[in-house]
RNA sequence: GGCCAGGUAGCUCAGUCGGUAGAGCAGAGGACUGAAAAUCCUCGUGUCGGCGGUUCGAUUCCGUCCCUGGCCA
């Protein structure tokens, strides 16, 4: 028998967190984050990461675990959650997987390919070789050497181009290869995978209001704090949004309306990616937030009898 | 009240030496295998302020009215 798995997903500040602790407090569960940002200590504030008091003592799992300067990815978060799934499930509890990471949920549900983690100087140097010969150099190697790859990849797509070089060059074997060899077609875990949505227009209001709290709350000091500790800017976990935005306006490049405008656009342009991961994942079961919310709870249960 | 500058896409604006118009942003859709809150792709018809006039044809020229901003009274 497959464990039993609870996910709720959905785009940033739907309300996933709340749906889980509630589900979590009726069904014995415990929480496991599927979100990229809330692994990252002392970032709070700009990650709407639920305060303790919000919690209702339901224990939360891959919250604050690791500092902003690690190293983190898809791949770590798959062995992680596992293992919390594993943990909580051993002492009888039922895990509620809750998140809005797509790749993140992917790895765990359907597991990712088990091939060479980040390489920094091989990727430093082809980021310099992109910034000298331009990406379109990168991009005619990577066609030479994985056809399919440069066909699937596009050409302005760096992120992409430099770790599939990154992956030949350290393995000798292409990005296609493993990634067919592959292929997710791990089914660890019997899913019920729970979608948040509500309508749009609704959802933006939404974010911006947080975003507004989220200053009112400190979100600035935050980052002026992350900075003093010697936390650099540059670093992709202070390069997602908030931070990112309340940097600029540290570096004087922005006025504090400005950067909130973009933190509030940004946050936009993000629901909209996450629900377009979503969509197309036609195992998921959609709850509208506005109207049909209180259903959640009884279905989750029903799943787990 | 007079003079000047404007009124063009949801917003900011470009443009048409007269042949009904296009950028950025917003917005929408999509991709996504170790940075994923990242990275990347696609999508632009709107009484060109209103009404007249000139013209084969006006958003473009002319008149007039309305609105906005500035200066002068």
């Amino acid at each position: 028998m497959k464990t039993k798995l609870v996910v709720i997903l959905g785009p940033t500040g739907v309300g996933k967190s709340e749906v889980a602790i509630d589900s979590a407090l009726e069904v014995g569960g415990e929480v496991v984050n599927a979100d990229s940002q809330l692994v990252y200590r002392h970032m709070d504030v700009g990650t709407a990461k639920p305060p303790l008091a919000a919690r209702k003592g339901v224990p939360h799992h891959l919250i604050d675990i690791v500092d902003p300067d690690e190293d983190f990815n898809a791949a770590r978060y798959r062995e992680l959650a596992h293992g919390a799934i594993g943990d909580a499930t051993a002492r009888g509890k039922k895990p509620i997987v809750c998140g809005g990471s797509g790749l993140y949920l992917r790895a765990l549900l359907q597991g990712i390919f088990v091939g060479p983690g980040k390489d920094k100087a091989i990727r430093e140097r082809l980021e310099r070789e992109a910034d000298a010969s331009g990406l379109g150099a990168l991009h005619a190697r990577l066609r030479e050497i994985d056809a399919d790859a440069a066909l699937r990849i596009h050409p302005n797509d760096r992120h992409r181009i430099v770790r599939a070089l990154e992956v030949y060059e350290t393995t000798g074997k292409t990005i296609t290869q493993w990634q067919e060899e592959h292929g997710f077609q791990e089914r660890a875990f019997d899913v019920f995978k729970i979608g948040l949505n509500r309508e749009r227009k609704v959802l933006y209001e939404l974010i911006d209001q947080r975003t507004d709290e989220m200053i009112a709350a400190g979100l600035v000091a935050e980052v002026e704090r992350l900075l003093e500790q010697g936390y650099g800017l540059d670093l992709p976990a202070l390069q997602s949004i908030g931070y990112r935005q309340i940097g600029l306006f540290l570096r004087g490049e922005v006025a504090l309306e400005e950067a909130i405008g973009l933190i509030k656009r940004d946050s936009h342009h993000l629901a909209k990616r996450q629900l377009t991961w979503f969509r197309a994942d036609k195992e998921i079961r959609w709850y509208d937030m506005d109207r049909e919310s209180e259903k959640i709870v009884p279905a989750v249960k029903e799943f787990l009898q």
